[in-house]
RNA sequence: GGCGCGAUAGCAAAGCGGUUAUGCUCUGGAUUGCAAAUCCAGCUAGUCCGGUUCGACUCCGGAUCGCGCCUCCA
């Protein structure tokens, strides 16, 4: 999304295609096991998908196809590639490709053909010629949906149906082609065996392959028990937050989902909000009208180095401090908002209400919130600090921190929650130290695999301070970080007294 | 075993053969009735061992650790 985003921004003509494997042995079986058609099935996963896609801001494709909608094509390439030497109708109505007909198979993953023999786990099949040739049409088994084809009823093999769409919707020859990092050995490496047999051509000018994304710095899968799907991440986090987290990172690297990490990105984009407050009638400036803008180029030649997204971003806090200095000179300052909206246009973020965005809470919040802060405005102008200090104290306990600004104005925001105390009630610690007694609570959230800890200060049951989170990496025991965490309590304590 | 990727400060994450990454956190200052936000300044780096070089976090080699792929999932 970002990268065609950024694309066109360029003025390149993009022509975005993401395809839908919406026939395989799963959906198969999940629509038997359902007892549904499986178009009903596939129809309701889209459907779900879009959605989700819609919350996260990602644009939708140019073209969206469907394996079950190119059959025509995909039986054309298999009999190009059977009549070119390099693939075969088996006995049983399956087609295969002959791998060791294309010398270049392995080119991209830097295979060698001879040894993925020996590596094959597979048992090795009667009705291939070859353990290492992987299937172009699968015979239908009796009921299982199917088309009628040259070599019997059957369904798309695993890999030519990618080859097939990309061809009607790429041509012979395209740009650039994405995916996952699981994906290069052996889908894209049948991908280009298939495609360059049958074209004649080379496939794909330059390939980019995603890093993964980890949990709790582990593949994210079913058996590990670390599967979550995104809805249940939007549930928590506001969809720029994760936008915000993927953007923080290049888009080779890992990305590892983590509690502290979404904490962390909340913080960032906060930072972008506060500074626009109060900008809401200014519009993102185009691009062509800011060729001369050092941050501008910077966001450019960022972007330009391989979508390096994190060195972008960093250009786009030089361009925050810089807004934020120039408060007293509105042109300047709003000219500073048209260009942060614009890159924030790329990045998918900063499109929001900021006010919004900060209170993050609901109306009947909004409301209660407000007439405490109306309350606290007429304490302070009858010089009753104590009353306006209450109320102060009263709202960050509940998360909701007051700002006064110069004009006398009081907006306030949500804080996030640092710590989810539930985690780690066996884990508390309440200690005593010159007469203040303060409580450290850890947790290792399920999803984080950092400890991270906090602590408050209370005098005769006063809340008096509480901690900043303190994250601790993974490699700190904890008795270290409970001994770090007494540290600052008592050196808190030791100033206040 | 084969192929590939990675290891950077308390945390996250980039570039770079010599010169501030950046953000979060933390510390000091300005500001504030008190705060917050903001600004200014600062503290913490480059897994280990060799080599190349006037100079290496950056290049080369090795070790250690971590991760991914090697499946008829696509």
């Amino acid at each position: 999304d970002v990268i065609t985003r950024f694309l066109r921004s360029q003025s390149w003509d993009v022509n975005y295609v993401r395809n839908i494997t919406d026939i395989d042995d799963k959906i198969i079986n999940r629509a038997n096991e359902n007892g549904e058609e499986y178009t009903t099935l596939t129809k309701r996963f889209i459907d779900y998908m879009h959605e989700d896609e819609t919350r996260l801001g990602i644009a939708r494709p140019d073209i969206e196809p469907r394996a079950t909608g190119f059959i025509d094509g995909l039986i054309d390439m298999n009999n190009a590639l059977i009549e070119k030497g390099h693939a075969y109708a088996a006995s049983n109505g399956d087609v295969y490709y002959r791998v060791t007909s294309f010398k270049d198979y392995g080119k991209l993953t830097n295979k060698n053909v001879d040894e993925l023999l020996a590596g094959a786990r597979i048992e090795v099949d009667e009705i291939k010629e070859d353990p290492r040739d992987f299937v172009l049409w699968k015979a239908a088994k009796e009921g299982d949906p199917s088309w009628q084809s040259p070599w019997g009823n059957g369904r798309p093999g695993w890999h030519i149906e990618c080859s097939a769409m990309s061809k009607k919707c790429c041509g012979d020859t395209f740009d650039i082609h994405g995916g996952g990092p699981d994906l290069p050995f052996p889908h894209h490496e049948n991908e280009i065996a298939q495609s360059e047999a049958a074209n004649g051509c080379k496939y794909v000018n330059y390939w980019m392959h995603a890093g993964a994304v980890r949990v709790d710095g582990e593949k994210m899968s079913k058996s590990l028990g670390n599967f979550f799907t995104i809805r249940d991440v939007l549930e928590k986090y506001h969809p720029e937050v994760v936008r915000f987290l993927l953007v923080s990172s290049h888009y080779r690297s890992p990305i590892n989902y983590a509690e502290d990490n979404l904490i962390e990105a909340r913080a960032g984009l906060e930072r972008f909000y506060g500074a626009l407050r109060g900008y809401n009638d200014v519009a993102p400036l185009a691009f062509s009208g800011m060729q001369e803008s050092a941050y501008y180029k910077a966001f450019v030649e960022a972007m330009n180095d391989d979508f390096n997204t994190r060195v972008a971003l960093a250009g786009m806090y030089d361009l925050v401090r810089d807004l934020n200095n120039a408060k007293n000179e509105p042109e300047l300052a709003s000219n500073l908002v048209g260009q942060l909206k614009a890159f924030g246009l790329i990045l998918g973020i900063l499109q929001a209400d900021p006010i919004k965005f900060l209170q993050d809470g609901s109306d009947e919040e909004v409301k209660e919130v407000q007439d405490l802060i109306d309350e606290r405005a007429q304490a302070k102008l009858e010089k009753n600090y104590a009353r306006a200090d209450e109320i102060r104290k009263f709202l960050a306990v509940r998360g909701v921190e007051l700002e006064d600004s110069k004009s006398g104005d009081t907006v306030w925001r949500k804080e996030q929650v640092l710590v989810d105390i539930p985690y780690g009630s066996d884990e508390r610690f309440n200690e005593e130290y010159k007469g203040y007694k303060w409580r450290t609570t850890f947790t290792n959230t399920v999803s984080s695999i950092y400890l991270s800890s906090c602590f408050e200060v209370f005098k005769d049951k006063e809340l008096l301070h509480s901690s900043k989170l303190i994250k601790m990496g993974e490699k700190d025991t904890f008795e270290e970080i409970h001994i770090r965490t007494r540290v600052l309590a008592q050196d808190w304590i030791d100033k206040s007294i």
